[in-house]
DNA sequence: TTGAGATTGTTTGGATGCGAACAATATAAA
DNA sequence: TTTATATTGTTCGCATCCAAACAATCTCAA
């Protein structure tokens, strides 16, 4: 191969190659542009929305579960955000850090760190999160109004199916 | 919150939360669930299949990668597999190392590396990829045969809507 | 009351992950 | 030929990322 391949080439390139294996290639299609489509887009917001504020894209979703649930329990939010809660301990310290977040004791259990959003944090995503969303418009705006809905079903029950 | 939420009941809380902002919750939908569904089939993923065989998801991709192209160059290895190259010039390394491919400069040109896939990954490939292929197809069982065409044609939309 | 077992957040060690700076190489124009 | 510019892979610094080990705390049965 000499330049970069279109993905249409990329796909045909793999069919062939992979032609003895009696694979089912729709599945794989599937899951290889999941992979694709969520890293495109993790990619584009890091460089974009996110970079202006400082944040990286977990930082962001950490924060942004905070806003939306606190007070809340780190457990909740590791699971809420998809990462373990050893990860979760590091992304905590940096918003700490840059002062949007604070951590406190439980009064009730005192193994339990309760995090709350401070009000640098608030200010910020007051206007970040709508920015924020209007790139996620901008993703989807190739799709057809109708089959949005479908496509977010379909995303759920991937989910799903690997929880259950 | 107490206990662990449903998807439905976490989206119904952030639509209660943002009301006031005007925010396109559709859109919202679609950017979350393809996060969660990449986040919750990556991990899977790498708890199972991926352990057995001693390979983190991004060794895994890199190696795949380079098994449909070899011998191909890092950089077309680094845009396939959406990591940058630094990160690529670590990977690499790990799978150097694990002996299952090897690095070796390009005679027309001093700058390029070339990458090969060695026996003992070429033997591994041939077990575990059917394995991988195998589980993608749990994955989307759930998904009407009909729609998974659908599916992956949304995904590649995002992804070009962003290149483009 | 007490002590075994469960739960939680942190630490540890090692592997990703990226942008920016860097050295080596290639290409172009002067 | 020479010099400026471009391209490539690596290095560096730092921020994730996870499993496993850990200390602190809670629960509950004996």
């Amino acid at each position: 191969m000499t330049g970069s391949c279109t993905l249409a080439e990329t796909e045909a390139r793999v069919a062939n190659r992979l032609r003895h294996m009696n694979l089912d290639f729709e599945a794989m299609a599937v899951t290889s542009n999941l992979f694709r489509a969520a890293s495109a887009v993790r990619n584009h917001f890091e460089r974009t929305v996110l970079a202006e504020a400082g944040l990286s894209w977990t930082a962001f979703v950490v924060l942004w579960v905070t806003w939306i649930w606190e007070p809340t329990e780190t457990r909740e939010i590791a699971e809420e955000a998809s990462i373990s809660k050893a990860t979760l301990t590091g992304v905590l310290t940096t918003l700490e850090k840059m002062g949007l977040v604070k951590r406190s004791r439980s009064a009730t259990d005192g193994r339990l760190v309760i995090v709350t959003v401070l009000p640098a944090g608030h200010k910020l995503m007051e206007t970040l999160f709508p920015e924020f969303n209007r790139h996620e418009v901008d993703v989807v705006s190739d799709i057809k109004d109708n089959d949005r809905q479908a496509l977010a079903d379909m995303l759920r029950a991937i989910t799903a199916k690997i929880a259950g």
